[in-house]
DNA sequence: ATAACATATGAACATCTGTTCATATGTTAT
DNA sequence: ATAACATATGAACAGATGTTCATATGTTAT
């Protein structure tokens, strides 16, 4: 991890800033195991479907997640299994607080 | 990747919200591979001290990082492998941009 | 003790960001 | 075509956030 590029500094921040909000970074992780449609992500996780959209739009834009449209649904999911790993350090990281 | 508890799902954010401002994720890469006081980071990245050190307490708080002080200077490296990980997954990830 | 150096801290401000609400677009039925 | 459903979009607002500047704390020398 040597020297780090202006550009790639703000390209990498973009994506964990994106991971930032407790409602994106949730609806993110629907996306881990399998393609969700919006409104059940919506429901499961109380949320607007307007705003799950909103979030989603954003993690698209970031390549974070990617979409397919089946009939009137749009299913969202996961990009590719970097992303995933991300999160799951993360996760890793978090659970070992037993300092 | 299963259920995620909301306070769960709030802590990651914020470790996520704290590698999301380029400044502050520069800062951090600084201290992946060796402990680095802050007045060199300030000098190498071209920010204040001051500014370096703000950022350093939010991710000492977060326990991104740890810190130790020799003499006059106070060293800071990252705060475990996960985090040097979850990194090093973000950049695989934006480096795969060949679509 | 005083000076010089290194880092930390607090307040203040301008900018950014998540959310809501209303409305629009697109799809499948009748 | 019309209705019902699913998602997207845009504007607007409240609250959060990064940065600067001034000042404080702590450390090593003289």
């Amino acid at each position: 991890m040597p020297v780090l590029s202006d550009e790639k500094a703000i390209e990498l921040a973009e994506m964990f800033r994106l991971l930032g909000d407790p409602n994106r970074l949730r609806i993110l992780i629907e996306t881990l195991d399998t393609a969700r449609p919006v409104g059940q992500m919506a429901a499961k996780l109380g949320l607007s479907p307007s705003l799950v959209s909103h979030h989603l739009r954003l993690l698209r834009a970031a390549r974070l997640v990617v979409s397919e449209r089946r009939g009137k649904q749009i299913f969202y999911r996961i990009h590719d299994e970097h992303v995933a790993r991300v999160v799951a350090d993360m996760v890793a990281h978090v659970n070992e607080d037993l300092d």
